[in-house]
This record gives C-alpha cells, structure tokens and sequence, in this order.
DNA sequence: TATGAATGAGTATTCATTCAT
DNA sequence: CATGAATGAATACTCATTCAT
C-alpha cells in the first residue's frame, strides 16, 4: 500500500515552513518556486496541497493569524480592569513590541485591499467580528462590575476601529513617536469620561 | 528655467491623462504602455519625466489626491457645527457617495502598505498631518465657540483613527450593513459626552 | 496464463471506463490522473499494465473502434440494395445521427496525423482495410446480382475515398449545410452511371 | 524619431523563418522559445506582432498554404485536358514528389481537427472553396468543349473529396504501395463514364 | 527631445512518469 | 500486485526598461 499522507497536516506544515521567508520579504517576494524550496518539496508537490498561489498565501496567513491571536486573546484574559485589557490590545500593534505580529497584519491588510474577492475579505470579516465581538464582551463585563456606565457600550466599536487607523497610521507614516502615548491618551481620555466615579 | 516648469506641467499633464484608467482599473492593472498611449506619447518619453513607475504611480496617487482633498476641506468648510463637520467628513469616505474617492484611499493605503519605503510615506504623513490639524482646529473652534467641553481636543487624534480604522473596515470585509449608522452613532454618542450641556 | 488472460482483461476495463471522459472532453484532456480515477484504479497501476500514455490512448481509440465498427457493419449487412448500404455508410459520419462516433474518428484520425509511427498507423491501416474490402464484397454482390455494370469495381477504392474526403470536410469547414445531400447527390450521379438499365 | 516597421512584413518575416522547422517537426515542438530564437528575435518580441501561440501558428500555416497553392494553381493551369488537370492536381499530394506540400497539409488538417474553433476553421472553409470552384470551373470547361457530358458537374464535389480522403488514408495509413495508381484508376474509371465518345 | 521596437528575466501552472512502501 | 505521493522539466505569456535613431 502506498503512502497516505495527511494533507492537512502537509498544508500546515507547508504553509508554516514559509513563516521565516514571509516575515522577511512579506508576501510580494514569495513565488512558488520559492514556497517549493523552502518546504523542501518539488515544485508540482506544492499544488498537490493547494489549488493555486491565492490558496497557498490563504492558508500561510491564516495559520499565522489563528496561531497569533490565540495568543494575543488568552495575554489579555489575564489581566484586571477593562481599561488594562484594552490597552494591552493596542500594545500588540503600535508598539515595536512585536514586529512579527505587525508585519503579519500589515500583509493581510495590504491583501485584502488589493484582492478584495478572494477568501481572504470572509477571513478579515470573521476575524473583525472576533475582535468586536471581544471589546463588547469586555465592556459587558465592566458595566456589570460597576466599572463603566451604562451607554459605555456605544463605543465597543469605534474602540476597536480607533485601534486599526492607528495600526494604518503607524504602518503608512513616519509619525511613530508617541503612537503608543496618543493611542494611551485617547482612551484614557475616553476612560475619564466613561468611568462611573 | 522654462524647462523646469515644463517638467512639472508635463509631470502633471501625464499623471491626470491616467485618472480614468486609475479609476477603471486601480493601480495594478495600470501598465507603462496603457500610461504612455493614454498620455498620448511614447513610451520611451515617460522616462524622460519619471524615473521609473514607482515615481510615475507617485505623481498620479499625489496629483489625484490633492485635487481631492482641497475639495473636501472647501466642502467641509460650507459647514456649521463641529459635529456636522466631523460627520461630514466620515461621510466622504463610508457611504457610496463618492466611490472614486474611495479608490483612491483604497490604493492610496495599500500602496504604502506595501512599499513603505518609497515616496508615498511622507506624502501620507503630511496628508495624515493636514486631517489632523484640520481636526484639531475645529475642535478648538467648537470649544472657542462654546460648544464643546476644553479636554476634548484630546479626544481629535481619535476620531480621525476612528475614521480611517472604519474605512479600512469597510474595503476588507463585507460588514457593511450599517457602516455609516455605526460611525454616526460613534460620533453621536462621543458629542455627547463632550458637548456643553 | 490466467495472468496474461487478466492482463488483456484488465486493459480493455481500464480503456473502456474512460468512454465518457473520451467522448465529452476527447483525448487532449485526458490526462493519466483522470483515467486512474475513472478506472477506479491508482496512477502507478496504469502503468503496471500500459507502456505509456500512448499506449493506453491506442487502447481506448482501438476498444471503441471496434465496439462501434461491429454495429455498424451489423446495421449495414441488414440493409438490401447496395445503394442503399452504401449510403447509410456515409450517414453514420456526416449526420449529426451519431455524434459519438464522429468523435471516435475525428480523434482517430487527428492522431494519426500526428503520431504516424505509432502503432496507430497499423490500426488505420487494418480499419481502412476493412472498410475497403467491405466496399468491394458489396459491390461484388450488386454485381452478381445484376445491379450493377461489371465495372463498378473500380470505384470501390474511390467511393471509400469520398466518404473519408466528406467526413473530413465535414469536421474541418464551415459548409455544413448540404452535406448529406451532398454526397447523396455524388453516389446517386454515381450510381446512375453504373446501374444497369 | 524612432523606426517605424512594418508590422504586417515582420509579422510574415517571422512567420516564415519558422518554414523549416515547420517543416521538419510540425507544429507540435514549435514552442515560443524556438520561434523567437529562429526568427533571432526575443521572446517578448513575438508578443509585439502576434496576439498569443495561436495567432502566430495561424499565420505560418497560412502564409505556407498561400505560397504553395498559388503555385499549385498556375502549375495546373498550364495543362491542356481536364483529366490531365485534375490528375495533376491528385498528384500534388500523393506522390512523394512535393514532401513538404503533404506535410504542410497534414498539419494543416491536423490542427483544424483539434481546435476547431479557431480561425483555422475559416482559412480551411475558405480553401476548401477555392478548390471546390476550380473543380467546378474546369468541368464546366470540360463540358463547353465538348469534353464532357453534361451531367459531370455532378461530381465536382465528389472529384475533390475522393483527392482529400486519399490524401488522408496515404498520411495515416501504411497502404502507400500503389496511392498513385489507384487514384489514377479511379479517376479514370470516372472520366470513361463522363467523357463523350 | 521624442520615440517605440526590442528585450528577457521572471512566474504560475501542468502532467507523464517513477518508486518507496 | 497496487498505490499515490513526489517530482521537475517544460511552456506561454507579461511588462518595466533600454537605446538606436
């Protein structure tokens, strides 16, 4: 009987083996050629495994993303106060903290707008609903504790989205001197005025 | 001297010759030989103006964007209330109103995204900095007059991320229901708390 | 000897499962993968019982040839006039009646053009055989019969010939239209002059 | 200013400096590669004259079939009985006296089989008439002069498709032994039974 | 100064065949 | 005997850039 393979496992283990090559040069640099090598299978293995070059930058940003944000969900389980947690999620993104995270959502990005077809945009929405999803159940809790006041609400959303033009800014601009210290400002700002005293 | 001045004038006389296209097709399907027919000269002349298509992709984004802008702050400036204004501005850029503008960002920022290094970055920055004073001073405006409470000029910095975090949000998934209610809602309920009661 | 016997077996299974694929995609996209899966058998064992691609192309052509040329002669031998026999030859290719076996030759054919030292050529050779000394029996037994002039004969090879000239005609130009009336039109000319009054 | 070419001359230069290893491999190994490198141009250069493979390959067949027809034409043009003409005109392309004109047709044939969709389908149905309308023209010849009996017309169509099925079975089958003499009888046979005593 | 003809490096994808299990 | 995972040579086509005129 002849070899049987787990292509799942073998998808993963192709995708994740390109992880250094992505953080490197980002997407625009990987050719299938490239992919092949660094796996260290043959080129025609590599479309065994995927459809087409889209499926196989699918699948690379997508595992590092799941692998990424498992990570970055549980740090902020761990901490106290609502602001604490919100907080600690811009830090993941303005700070030099991290330039792996950075570089990874910056690509996903950047592809998402350019190929706004493919898979990918189902991706973005599922992961943004994920991430609202979070600032809600965190505000939630702080109305429930006594922390935050009622209509404190209103503005899970725009939370979230003050953090994603901020992440754009931080990557498109040579302003980066006190990102961390004006995204810190603003919601303390909006803290200040949200905290039930 | 006269010849400098024709670069230029040419520079820009090439660049908007591209608008249709651009606006067509974005910047990805934009060839050296579709700019050159469109401009009506030969290819070999558009390296006699722009050192290569990265400067020539520069010189359209720029060109467009600042015909763009002025008009938008010259809108914008027809308007009364802060409030009205701010809205107004959101508007530019999450309804359908103006799809072309849309596009143009929509490059705009995945062009920076990707090429960091280039140009584009510092003409973000200065764009990224006009948003920002022309926040900041109608927040100063709106506190002058009355309006608004003094602590919320710090509040400027976050309802221009806000802005663009909602517009990257609305090109890269398909959560668009109530993309204009949301951002309204945002600002609404942050007016609230920052309007003199 | 029950191996050869299963051999032999097995390569008609194997030829005959691709029927469908051959007659809906012709052999340009058959690919090896496809007949595998269609045979219900693995990539390797294809090549545990054919030489090579080539080899299995020759088997199918060859299996299906002879299923469909059994028919035909079985149909023909029913019919009583030569002319009668003669002319539903020809209907079998230039109607649209079976457009199958249009298929089968048009293929058939278009390979041996290009392949001429395959073992192709040596079926063509024993089909054209065939069909000639078909031609010849049936004119032979008009004659005998008092239909036809003693020198009907030699049109034997030619009236082969035009259909094989029509049938190409028929598969390589436009002219549609009259094309049964056609080549009625010649073995009725044709017959006219060779009956006997 | 920079050089202007003829494009439709380049196009044919190109085209005909593939005439040899046309002639020697078919279409089959022509790949781009070999043509740019035969025509001692670059690869990107084909691209400038022709749309895609197909075009260029439409247009070597079709500038070698236009070549050698126009000789075909004046060569039978010389000759004075219609039997002669058409005997000739057989002898073109059984004998093995014009090699390259029988390989040319075969890949004629050939592609037009496999890709009937392609313009190969009209220059087929165009040449196709065009021997058809001298068939039919030199019988009508034969006839005025008292040749012919007038019921020849008849078989002008028949006359061309017996020439292309011979053709046909002397390309894929080994029958090759007396091609010449059996056309030659048939188309004497036929003439005896036209031909006014 | 203006041009457009020429270029070739670069890329995704296919598929017959092999061979370790 | 049977298999299917692995392979890499082969191929059409694109496009920014150069340079002779």
């Amino acid at each position: 009987m002849a070899i049987i393979v787990d292509k799942v496992q073998k998808r993963r283990d192709i995708a994740l083996s390109c992880k250094e090559i992505f953080f490197q040069n980002g997407i625009n640099d990987l050719t299938i050629s490239q992919i092949a090598k660094t796996a260290g299978v043959g080129k025609g293995t590599i479309y065994e495994y995927f459809k087409n070059k889209e499926d196989i930058i699918f699948e690379i940003v997508n595992r590092l993303i799941q692998e990424r944000n498992a990570q970055m969900f549980e740090e902020m389980a761990a901490l106290e106060s609502t602001k604490e947690k919100i907080k600690r999620f811009s830090r993941f993104f303005y700070c030099e903290e991290d330039i792996e995270l950075r570089q990874l959502y910056k690509e996903f990005i950047s592809i998402s707008l350019v190929q706004p077809d493919s898979e990918m945009m189902a991706m973005q929405s599922r992961i943004t609903k994920d991430y609202f999803t979070w600032f809600e159940s965190i505000i939630d809790e702080g109305i429930a504790k006594g922390e935050l006041r009622a209509d404190a609400k209103e503005f899970a959303c725009g939370m979230f989205s003050v953090g994603e033009g901020m992440f754009i800014k931080s990557c498109v601009t040579d302003i980066i001197e006190d990102l961390q210290k004006e995204i810190d400002q603003f919601y303390d700002a909006l803290f200040a005025l949200l905290e039930v005293k």
